[in-house]
RNA sequence: CGGCCCGUAGCUCAGCUGGUGAGAGCGGGGCUCUUAUAAAGCUCAGGUCGUGGGUUCGAGUCCCACCGGGCCGACCA
């Protein structure tokens, strides 16, 4: 009975990964470890929820791949760590979806076709895709609670998402605005900065007219003030002329008339001209001027120039027109001075009746008609057209306009630097962020622009009096006396009304809001706060670590930190790692366009999750780009766990061969490797805690690829002849390979879960202790570390490397002995000594001078003696290679035939102990060169040794024959 | 235009608070290993550590400028 379960030869990953998944799920480990600590101290983790309305791709991974390692590490350290799921539903894009498939090309046809269906598939939209996410999760090993997981369009939700709404309200933080915004006047909505950051919406090199304008005084028609604009329909609107106090302008004379404009921008002027006066821009302040277009009514105040301070001389004439309601600045400048602002042109993009000679045009149509009629008034002073980028509408490709509307706000411009606070206290991974994007995101704050003139999301709670203007905002059902069951979505929320004091009928206002609020309410709304749980939201705010990917800076980590701090006063998380994007092999965005996207489950099925897992963490540090694809993976990925699972795989073989069994041999650790492979584990172990306890994965798991690589490249290698068997000295061996196997195995248990707990369960001793998985134990403490001896072991190593090079040079093969070597540079205890003249294959090493610098010399002198034990080596190798080629496994035994000429006989013959031995041999028979091979071995093959051609013959032996190491 | 990140061997990337041969993996050339075998190791690449300055006894590692690439924001008149 071997003490652990033979290995399968070929390490099948996916397919070892899909075993222990069912495994976890049979024997219920996830919920078994959060049982185990549920009375430690809880370590809150929110999930950012993810829109299930698409499929899942290999950024998703990379995220969840983040999450799950640092709550599988706080677990392992005894921490409470409840997962909870949840499921972004609301918005824009759930409502595209459903366009789509309705085939509605505009806003209206929602209308008509009816909001109670619309909003109905919308429901059932969301959640299309919800059994793939779940599924994906699953096998990618990140245990997540998703059975309870909490949805944004649930009424308790919605309710919570209210109340916080109510006390901004109540602050005076939630307020009813004019703004300009990107509006799309086909889809008659405007558009988050949100969707104009989808791929596609800004498009470079957009041709557009430029042209500049004569303004003409008031008091004086022969002097014009030049203005600049890329949007002639904005002309009609034009209220006044902007210009920077502080800029120095020029008066100009060209031919009969002139002209106004900054001096840094007399370039834009055409033909010779004479400056006849310089001033400061403060001092055309007030200055009126003639309108170009009879539309608007006279007010007090237009028409005149006024002192901006967003004017710069970067283009144009340093002079800005302005529209008030076609520009963020115009509109600003324009409600400041008092002015009325009125729309020349409607929602639907086209100039009203009001304008009359170009009524019902669209504006972007109607650019060359201004131009033509200014040009024949002799207004037009320059024109031509310039590229720049513009905005496009992402769903219909429709240019965007900039258009005043009324819109709700939340004023956070009002916390700005309790946000700014909250977030500098907050531990960002990769650090930079926290003052660089983050920061500055936060510095050039605006108000947010929560409502959406849409259906399919949280409704505004305002309640609006027509009669007196009262507005009130329900902070929860109760208010509205709603019955159980109530949908509060539209159109259902919008027939509930309210008696005003006036005595009219308060209705709803039709907006939903931005479906990033509700994300970003996630914190309290996930428990029904302040309704219920309110012990439980209490305890779990702020959360102890986020992570998602680098596009959430201004999205969730903004609208969680805003909410929290505007609310609580608090912030919303203490630690946040944020991953980098994930792009194609040259470095491109994946997109389905070009047909660059890998499908995660391509990658899960190749190479495992473990390898895509091991590969994002290990590949590059937090914050740079992941080139990816499934040759990569391979590469970085598998090749790490392959080599883990060679080294488990050797000790299984021997261990079983030897019939050692756990328990033997521990605590006696006295040879010099144990020592050494005991003081690297116990260095990573503080290494990789380190690594994690900072959220730095990458350090952590470099410091684990360090010990693995080390264990088997120089533990290994060096202890190969002790864990053959045989010998005293092989327990202790066997002991200390098993206990750092077993403890790779647990510092790896966050990062690998699968392989992790493949080596932990391969591995484990029955009885006391026993878990039956590694993700039940602790993480490994790190204890003293023998700097000493390690630093000696490298310089050892290093002496090694040395020594093979000159014998490279020399030309004399490793398996040839050597008599002595040399070393200076350091003093080297016996059994260090004994390390490397193993590994070197050399009788004796002195150390004689312990200074100067650390070198190896190495006597090449050869005695017949030397040579003829190279030789046997040579011919011991020769036969193993062909034990290997026959397909003997090591330990069984088998019968060798060999013939050739007398000087390799008589080789064999002084050699035949250690052949027999090494190579496990039953039975051993020489023969003069061109005897025939007996017809019972199978195996037959010529082979070189010392330049001459040996016969060789193998054959298995009976199974009664010794087994050389069996107990 | 502004902010941030990156620029180290053919390729992909490590190099913590500046300090004793500038590293790993992959690819390629040459080898080696007493059976971990669809494995491992050694060795070769003569790397201006993007360029130019500066600080320092000493800089890939700190400071400044510039060049190139990426991301984000602003491109508004």
């Amino acid at each position: 009975m071997p003490t652990f379960e033979p290995l399968p030869s070929h390490l099948d990953l996916p397919r070892l990964e899909e075993e222990i998944l069912e495994r976890w799920q049979r024997e219920r480990i996830f919920e078994r470890g959060l049982a185990q600590n549920r009375s430690g101290t809880p370590f809150v983790f929110y999930e950012g929820p993810p829109t299930a309305n698409g499929l899942p791709g290999v950024h998703h991974v990379l995220a969840r791949s983040f999450k799950d390692c640092f709550l599988r590490y706080q677990q392992m350290l005894g921490r409470r760590v409840e997962r909870r799921g949840g499921w972004d539903t609301h918005g824009l894009p759930v409502e595209l979806e459903v366009e789509r498939s309705l085939r509605i090309r505009a806003k209206p046809e929602i209308e008509e076709f009816g909001v109670e269906e619309f909003n109905r598939l919308c429901r059932n939209s969301v959640m299309e895709y919800i059994d793939e996410w779940e599924r994906l999760t699953s096998r990618i090993g990140f245990w997540l609670d998703m059975a309870d997981a909490y949805r944004t369009y649930d009424a308790t939700y919605i309710e919570s998402v209210w109340w916080s709404l109510s006390q901004l309200h109540q602050r005076g933080w939630l307020y009813r605005g004019y703004r300009v915004a990107p509006y799309c006047p086909r889809c008659q909505t405007s558009l988050s900065s949100h969707e104009l950051g989808q791929p596609g919406a800004y498009r470079d090199d957009i041709p557009d007219p430029g042209v500049t304008v004569r303004f003409r005084l008031a008091d004086d028609p022969k002097t014009s003030i030049l203005a600049w604009t890329t949007t002639p329909w904005t002309l009609p609107g034009n209220l006044a002329l902007a210009v920077g106090a502080q800029i120095t302008y020029v008066r100009v004379r060209q031919g009969d008339e002139r002209l106004i404009l900054a001096r840094d921008r007399l370039s834009v002027l055409e033909g010779d001209y004479q400056v006849e006066e310089e001033f400061l821009g403060s001092e055309l302040v007030g200055l009126r001027y003639q309108r170009l277009f009879p539309y608007l009514e006279e007010q007090e105040g237009a028409w005149q120039v006024v002192a901006a301070d967003f004017v710069s001389t970067d283009d144009g004439t340093g002079v800005v027109h302005t529209a008030g309601a076609y520009g963020e600045d115009d509109l600003r400048l324009c409600l400041d001075l008092g002015l009325k602002v009125r729309h020349t042109v409607g929602l639907d993009g086209r100039f009203l009746p009001f304008v009359t000679d170009f009524q019902g045009v669209f504006v972007k149509d109607a650019d060359p008609a201004v131009m033509e009629d200014l040009s024949r008034r002799g207004l037009l002073y320059r024109s031509e057209t310039i590229l720049h980028t513009y905005p496009f509408c992402w769903r219909c490709e429709t240019p965007l306009l900039y258009y005043a509307l009324d819109s709700w706000f939340i004023r956070t411009t009002a916390v700005k630097e309790r946000l700014l606070e909250h977030n500098r206290s907050v531990h960002w991974v990769p650090a930079h962020l926290r003052d660089g994007r983050m920061g500055n995101w936060l510095e050039s704050l605006q108000d947010w622009n929560l409502s959406r003139a849409r259906y399919w999301g949280t409704p505004l709670p305002i309640w609006v009096c027509p009669e007196c203007q009262k507005e009130r905002c329900v902070g929860s059902f109760a208010e509205l006396a709603l019955p159980e069951g109530f949908d509060p979505h539209k159109p259902y929320i919008d027939e509930i009304t309210l008696p005003c004091p006036c005595g009219g009928v308060m209705r709803r206002v039709p907006e939903v809001i931005d479906c990033w609020y509700d994300s970003g309410a996630m914190p309290f709304a996930q428990w029904h706060y302040p309704f219920e749980n309110q012990e439980q939201f209490e305890r779990e705010h702020p959360a102890d670590y986020i992570s998602e990917a680098l596009d959430q800076t201004r999205g969730w980590f903004y609208t969680l930190l805003a909410e929290s701090a505007m609310l609580f006063d608090q912030p919303a998380y203490r630690n946040v790692v944020v991953p980098s994007l994930v792009v194609d092999e040259r470095g491109r965005k994946m997109s389905k366009s070009r047909g660059n996207v890998i499908d995660p489950w391509k990658l899960l099925s190749e190479t495992g999750a473990d390898a895509l897992r091991w590969w994002f963490y290990t590949t590059v540090k937090v914050g740079q780009e992941y080139r990816i694809s499934v040759r990569r993976v391979a590469e970085g990925g598998v090749r790490f766990l392959n080599l883990l699972w060679n080294t488990q795989s050797f000790l299984v073989t021997y261990a079983n061969l030897a019939g050692w069994v756990p328990g033997t041999g521990d605590g006696d650790a006295s040879h010099v490797l144990d020592r050494w492979v005991l003081a690297r584990l116990a260095e990573a172990v503080g290494e990789a805690r380190a690594g994690l306890d900072r959220y730095d994965a990458h350090s952590a798991c470099r410091a684990i690829q360090q010990l693995v690589d080390d264990t088997s490249t120089w533990y290994l290698r060096c202890s190969r002849p002790r864990l053959r068997g045989g010998s005293a000295e092989s327990a202790p061996a066997f002991a200390t390979l098993h206990q750092v196997l077993t403890e790779t195995a647990r510092l790896l248990a966050p990062f690998t879960p699968f392989v992790a707990d493949a080596v932990y369960q391969e591995l484990e001793v029955e009885g006391a202790g026993a878990t039956g998985s590694v993700h039940l134990l602790p993480y490994p403490e790190a204890g003293p570390v023998d700097h000493g001896l390690l630093e000696q072991m490298a310089a050892v190593r290093r002496l090694a490397e040395d020594a093979r090079a000159s014998r490279e040079e020399a030309g004399v093969p490793i398996r040839q002995p050597l008599s002595a070597a040399r070393v200076t540079g350091t003093e080297l205890s016996a059994e260090l000594r004994q390390v490397l003249e193993q590994e070197i294959n050399v009788r004796k090493v002195r150390c004689t001078s312990p200074d100067g610098p650390l070198a190896i010399e190495l006597d090449f002198e050869l005695t017949p003696e030397l040579r003829q034990e190279g030789a046997v080596r040579s011919l011991v190798r020769q036969v193993q290679s062909c034990r290997k080629s026959a397909g003997l496994r090591p330990g069984q035994p088998a019968e060798l035939f060999l013939s050739g000429e007398d000087r390799l006989l008589e080789i064999a013959r002084l050699g035949e102990r250690q052949l027999r031995e090494q190579c496990f041999l039953a039975e051993v028979t020489l023969a003069p060169a061109g005897t025939p091979v007996p017809e019972r071995l199978d195996y037959r093959s010529d082979v070189k040794v010392e330049g001459e051609v040996l016969a060789v013959g193998l054959g298995t032996a009976g199974t009664d024959a010794p087994m050389h190491g069996a107990p």
